[in-house]
DNA sequence: GCGACTTTGTGCGCGTATTCACAAAGGCTT
DNA sequence: AAGCCTTTGTGAATACGCGCACAAAGTCGC
């Protein structure tokens, strides 16, 4: 046992790689469909080809959370969805508050994929005087003055961040002082937190830039087939020589 | 060489591993803030605290792009941030399509976070009617239909699909069939594609769930201190009995 | 009731990612 | 000009994730 051992919390309490869970949620929709089309049962195979993953892997996956197949058969979908959803915790309520009422804020405030899957939007909170008092997705929007509050009355677990990137880190200490111990953050920024808080991030341009990666990979690579575009605008010109001498 | 060589292009073709790829986009944020505040050299171990990753992992990643620190010394925030854009295809401007101008697509067509890094969005399309002509962060929504002659027409190179689940899967076989090899996808469902066009998917709700499962965690894991929460409005009350016998 | 067939669950090998730890390298001070 | 000090770049060790391939297990047809 190497001293190292409680820096990963998740492997050594519960043997769920996290790899493993962050699948879950995909099986989970896949199951749903199949349930909305009155499948009652489904192959390791055919739930993967849905998914989008080897086969070797699902079962694999779902061997973690016990054995829930049946040789010669198959899974039952029911059964299953209910085994997923209650290892994720979704069987239970989650309040959630988002704070930042933006484009994205608005965005997610009205987003279905929430409500459908246990969580409950609780709050909606921002500084700006003009979009206090809103009504957005059938709540109103609130002042951020009141965060801590909101946390403490309704018990709230979850924040959502979707503030401007300079707000964030200061929001985020705040719901972590309020004892929210689970971030999901859309500010394009590291939030720094305490040990035992979780944050999780989404950050569209990151993965538009992965895209353009692989896109520019494609067309032979940075510097081969692609110069600058133009005649200098946005690059400093000099690295390009030390670049290519 | 095994046969399925050919099966990872990423590793095989430039020797620059996926995992770093990832977080290149992240080292660039941070850079783009040292730079700001008028910060002209940094170290592995500074640099890689303001990205929230391991100092000897950043080491290793920006290793992959070539020698580009000085020992001593650190690294100049400047040429740093040109040799990483460069690598991730930034110096050339992106056009992209936001396909679907619900909610997200909406908050997708004001986000600051593209134009500032090379993405043009030249393009917003939906099949609604009562959507189609509506003005959205300066551009005008066109209708689906144009979709290929405009893909043709505009030099679009990626495609963000963030239509309801029903659509996804035909509008990405479309606009693959116009060419296009690069797709970011919100909405959630797996997309099926040919070899060689490359999908990204961000789905909100599963980062939700994932943070649901750590929060459960942390209460003591399901079925333990936490009962299924009402009377059974929600779940298979037959599996509860199951799973604690 | 039995045998063939299907499908699960998993042991194993392989490649990748991560981290430690240190030698090589360069600047800075005296 | 020489040595000290800082920091990079990387070899080596470890951990992790993935997928093949197969034995175990259970079903279904006859």
């Amino acid at each position: 046992m190497t001293p190292r051992q409680n820096r990963n919390r998740d492997r050594a309490e519960r043997g769920i790689p996290e790899a493993t869970v962050a699948r879950l949620p995909v099986y989970l929709r896949a199951l749903h469909s199949l349930q909305e089309r009155g499948v009652a049962t489904v192959s390791s195979e055919e739930l993967a080809a849905a998914a989008g993953v080897n086969s070797a892997k699902l079962r694999k996956d779902l061997s973690h959370l016990g054995s829930y197949g049946t040789r010669g058969v198959g899974y039952e979908v029911e059964y299953l969805v209910y085994q997923i959803s209650r290892e994720l915790g979704l069987t239970q309520d989650w309040v959630v508050a988002i704070i930042g009422l933006g484009n994205l804020g608005r965005a997610l405030a009205g987003y279905g994929g929430f409500a459908s899957r246990g969580f409950r939007v609780a709050g909606l909170l921002d500084a700006d005087d003009a979009i206090v008092g809103q009504e957005i997705a059938g709540k109103t929007v609130e002042h951020i003055d009141r965060l801590e509050d909101l946390i403490a009355e309704r018990g709230v677990s979850i924040a959502v961040i979707a503030t401007p990137a300079g707000a964030a880190q200061g929001v985020c200490d705040r719901v972590v002082a309020a004892g929210v111990t689970s971030v999901l953050n859309f500010a394009p920024v590291v939030l720094s937190v305490p040990d035992g808080v979780d944050v999780r991030k989404v950050d569209l341009s990151i993965e538009l830039q992965i895209l353009a990666f692989h896109e520019q990979r494609k067309a032979g690579g940075p510097g081969e087939h692609v110069p600058l575009p133009d005649g200098g605008t946005q690059g400093p010109e000099q690295y390009v020589e030390a670049v290519e001498a």
